[in-house]
Order: structure tokens, then sequence, then C-alpha cells
DNA sequence: ATTCATTTTGCAACCGGTTGCAAATTTAAT
DNA sequence: ATTAAATTTGCAACCGGTTGCAAAATGAAT
């Protein structure tokens, strides 16, 4: 079905090297074999096989992107920018979507079998070992919204959540709520533990404000609406930081079932600033995460890697600022 | 850095072929050799190039994946179960996020270079003719979520859009109000275009009934929101019908902002049934699409088409149903 | 016109696999 | 033990490209 060089070669009655020369970039072929070469390709409708060619190339522009949660909002912007970015350098997303908590192993293996050129791992829940697995099968990685650490062993490109479990803190107090609450995410992604780090180091400096924990169950809608709902059963804080804008909005669902009203009996700060926080119908304070430069950031590293496939790794650590929307008082 | 046929059958002490039937579903090996294989392939980490293989074998198990309208919240779930399902047959889905109205000639050039076994088509906003360029470049396509067509070129997973306007126009005509409104997604999607022709229709056959309509520039809530403050500033209709959820979400946020009190003042029924509409927070009114059924059958559909390439195009429309929830006036 | 440097070209080997075919081996039947 | 049938094996060609190398063609300089 498919036309091939060969056939190309045929037609324009040159060797097949001539044909490969004319579709590789800076190969030596001169006007009048070129001219000839593309007319018979024009008329066969000829486009060279990728795949062939990464035989011997052993680059075939594919990149993996593999990710956990497809469910949270966020994803819509993550998806969308990581799949134009890429597109406009010419790779091609080869999408894995890490469904029960298989080990790394099998996405490693998989990948490798399709020869990608490198892997961004998009996650803020899953442990560095699991793009450190890539590295070490020698697969160049990107962890985009990984854990910050000083020591990286794979390039990291995200936030720094302890920093930004900090800040909710200091945000909270300093609008003069007196007890708060941190409603994390699941209790083992990281960046919850990180977030639960700052939130409870920063409030701990304060011996006049109270301060309580728990984590919903997962970064989701309904997680953050049944855990408010348990919480508001008890003794509920004056406000929370609450794990995601996800978690958030969930959250906030709860609170108007039990028939109270934010701000004014409850705070709410969320985290991402996803495009959802800044509908009307929520207008959820939040902590920004700059997820564009996040993931701009991210294919860069990624296509510096191609070149460089030894580069030391680095932390690239973007920082956040809080959105100041209407589910806080006014300081 | 990768480990080839060649040096596991070296190390195994047998030529080439046996290795490669080793690792070929139901060739010829003997238990002997394949346990010598498979120790040498164990220990020097082998496993075989898909992108090689396929060369020969002329599959790839890639299934173009092209989508526009990344922003909208039903994709969440649509890549998730396209994803998840693809996954389960062995098949890896390689991304296409159909930015600008390039011409389908691009995609179908790419994906044709990587060739990919099959193409699904994501969207209800394309024109048939867009998914009709693959089939006629020779790659198997499913178009899911497209228009609907008796006698169709390709594939079409998805649901009857005249049928649910119809539909929509019944339901507010029975829940007693007398004027309504059709907010279309944009005028060019043809999910917007049925949608309306099956409103029209059937609102057109009650003369007691005042009908109106109007159009928002994108399937998104900021497009929503926008033509429902317009509309809201001219005498308005009692009830509309959006062209889908999130156009829903955008209008229930102009409402709101307009101080009007749904479903009191102003009822709104959307279409897709996305997970978000269940949210407490908008307890959306809507026409339920069977979004699990319509991937997992398109699944199914492309994976035929992999053995039968020329199989007879088939339509395969899925009813659709209301779901009540509070953005309707009982009726 | 001759010589030399430069560019263009085709040959042939290779990338990492699969597979038809005939030879070699094993198994079954007599 | 002999023969026939069935199974297993390796050879070699092929999938659709790329690329080092030497030969051929072109251009520049004398």
């Amino acid at each position: 079905m498919a036309v091939t060089l060969k056939e190309v070669a045929l037609r324009a009655g040159v060797s097949r090297s001539a044909v490969s020369r004319t579709f590789t970039e800076g190969a030596s072929v001169s006007a009048k074999t070129r001219k000839k070469v593309e007319k018979a390709a024009d008329e066969l409708g000829y486009s060279p096989n990728f795949l062939a060619r990464s035989l011997t190339t052993r680059r075939t522009k594919m990149i993996g992107l593999v990710s956990n949660n497809f469910h949270n909002p966020i994803f819509l912007q993550v998806f969308d920018l990581f799949t134009r970015g890429l597109q406009e350098r010419g790779l091609r997303p080869l999408l894995v979507n890490l469904t029960d908590e298989a080990g790394p192993e099998e996405s490693v293996k998989m990948l490798r079998q399709y020869s990608v050129d490198g892997v961004i791992v998009a996650s803020s829940t899953l442990p560095p070992g699991f793009s450190r697995a890539f590295r070490d099968a020698g697969v160049p990685v990107v962890h985009s919204f990984g854990r910050f650490t000083d020591t990286p062993h794979v390039h990291i490109v995200g936030i720094d959540n302890q920093q930004c479990g900090r800040m909710a803190a200091r945000c909270l107090i300093e609008k003069g709520y007196k007890s708060i609450g941190f409603m994390g995410g699941p209790e083992n992604a990281t960046s919850t533990q990180d977030r639960f780090d700052g939130f409870i180091e920063e409030a701990g400096k304060h011996s006049d404000i109270e301060v309580n924990y728990s984590y919903a169950g997962a970064y989701s809608h309904d997680a953050g609406r049944k855990e408010m709902l348990r919480l508001l059963k008890k003794d509920h804080a004056e406000a929370y930081f609450c794990g995601d804008d996800v978690l958030s909005i969930g959250a906030l669902s709860a609170i108007e079932t039990a028939g109270l009203t934010v701000p004014d009996d409850i705070g709410i700060i969320g985290l991402n600033d996803m495009e959802m926080a800044a509908w009307e119908n929520f207008n959820l304070t939040t902590i920004h995460q700059p997820v564009r430069q996040i993931i701009s950031s991210s294919i860069e590293l990624i296509v510096a890697m191609l070149d460089e496939p030894d580069r030391h790794p680095e932390a690239r650590i973007f920082p956040c600022r809080i959105v100041e929307r209407g589910t806080l008082k006014k300081g």
C-alpha cells in the first residue's frame, strides 16, 4: 500500500541513497537530482517511514508521556500544553496511563520497546524512584510536578511544595484565622507530604494558632467532599488549606450541603489555580502553580537531553503565588 | 545500549531465528531451545524492539488518537477510558492535538509516517470529511462522537444528536415552559448543527411555544457564560437547552451573576452528563451521553478493523437519556 | 587542455527484527 | 532397525530506510 523509497528511486531514475538524501536534513544532493526526486515523490505521494528511519538514526521523535490521575481537571491544561509543545518541536507523545499501582518496570519496558527518545513523567504523586527507573534504563527522563530535592537523581521541574505549605499557613494566619486545618490529598502522595510538612512547620511557629490535619483518599472532588463532610460533623477549623483545587471544590460542595457559607462560616484555600478555579461559580482563592512554565521548561529539558543524555540532573523550581478570590475572608 | 537479538542468540548458542521465534506468538520452537533462549534473554535483559519488528509484521500496535477541544472536561473521561481500553488490548495511543484548523492532510501524513495501525478521531465538532481522509489514505479509522449518517463513509460511533435536540425540546415543553431557547456550541460544529435541527423541529410542532436560538463561540465555560450574559440583557427564554455541559455551567454562572436563580427564574438542560455535572455544586440536569459504551465500542471496532480493513463502514448509535437533577423545574 | 580540489553519486553493509524454505532432527509407525 | 511423517532449526532474503566509502562528475586554477 505505502510507497517506498525504492519505488521513488526507480521512477526518478536515481539510487535509493539519492532519495534518502533528499529527505535528510543537511545531506549532500545536487539541485538537479533533488528536483527529480521531489517530482517523483510528489507524483507517488511518498513520505519517509519514520520508524524504519529510526532504526539507523536511533531517533524516533516519540516521547513517552506518563501519568496517573487522569481525572483531575488540571490535566486538561497539562495534556493540552504538553501535546502542543511537543508537536511544535516535531515530537510525538506516546501516552501511558498508569492504572493500578503497577511498578515502574512495566512502563520502562514498554517504552523501551517503542524506543521513545525520552519520557516525561507528569505526576505530583509518584515517588522519585519511579522516574529514576527510566534513568537507570538509560532513557532520558524529566519528572514534571515531581518532588523537589536539592540532590535530584533525575531532572525535576515543578514547585517547592513545602514552601507552598508554609505560604498557605502564613496566609491563613495573616487573615486572622485562629484555628486552621490541613486537608491533604492522599497521604502517600509526595506533594501532600511536602505541603503538610511546610504547613505544620509554619503553623507551629505561632503558639496562639490551633492546627489540625487530615487526609482525603484521593485528589478528587468526591474525596474532598467526603472528607469535609466528615470534618464538619465535629468541631471544624475556621479555615482549611486543601490538598489541591479539585479537593477544594469538593469541600465547597460539602460546606454548602451543610448549610454553611464561604467565606463567612469557613475559609478555603486551594492549590493549582486550574482554569476552573477562576470560574465564577467557584471563585476559589488558591495558590497558583505556574503550569505553563513548568511544562515548557520540561519540554526544553527533555529536548536538551536528547543531545546530551548524560546532562547532570537539575531541579527547576518555579515560584508560586497566592491568587485571592472569594473563598477567604478579607485580611 | 539496548540488547539485541543477535547478542541473545550468541549467548544462547542458537540462531537469530530461534530467538525471534521464542518471542513470537505461536512460532515453532522446542522446549529445550526456548529455555536456553529465555535464560540468555533474562540475563541480558532483552526484550524485542517493536518498531524493528513492525517493519516485517506491518503492525506497530500504535493507534493514533486525534482530537481537538482538549479543554472540555468531558475529555478527562474520554482520555482515561481510551488509554485504558487501548492499553488493555496491548495497543498504544499516539496522541494528536489538532490545534489550529489545519486540514486533515497533515495529520494523515504524520500518522502514516508513524505507521499507526489505526486512528480514532474523538471529536463531536469535526466534519465527516476529516475522518474520511484517513480512510482514503488506507488507514483504518473510527470517528467517535462523530456525526450520524445512515450512509456512513467511515465507522461512526456516537449518538443521534438530532434525536437529542428533539428530546431536549420535548422535555422542556413537558415541564411546562412556554418560551424555550437553544444556546448552541459553535455554529460550525456538526453536533451543534444536528442538535439545533432536532430542537427546532420538535419545538416547531407546538404552536403555543415560543422558540429562539443563538450560539456560543466554543464549547467552553467562558463562551457559555458570555452568551448567557448577553441573552439575559434582553428578554430571555424561560429555559435553555445548552450545547453541552460545560456551556451549561458557564450559563449557570452568568445566571448567578445576574442575580437570578435556577431553576426558579430560569431553567437549564445540558448534554453529556460529564462527571462534573453530578457535582453537588452544579447538580445539572442533562442528557446523558453513554461515553463509556461509545469508547469501548470504538475500541472494539478499531480492533476489528485491524483484521478486516475493508469492513463495511457502520454507524453505531447509542441511546441517550435525560438525567434529572436540579436545574429544571419539576414537571 | 591538464591538474587538483570539491561536490555528488551509487554500492554495499547495516539498523533489529521476521519468515519461507530446505535441511536436520526427532517422533511414530511398521 | 528401517522408513515415513512431523517437528525443529538455520540460512538467507527481506521489511524501509541510512551512511561510510570510493568512484564519478563537476568546478576551479593554472
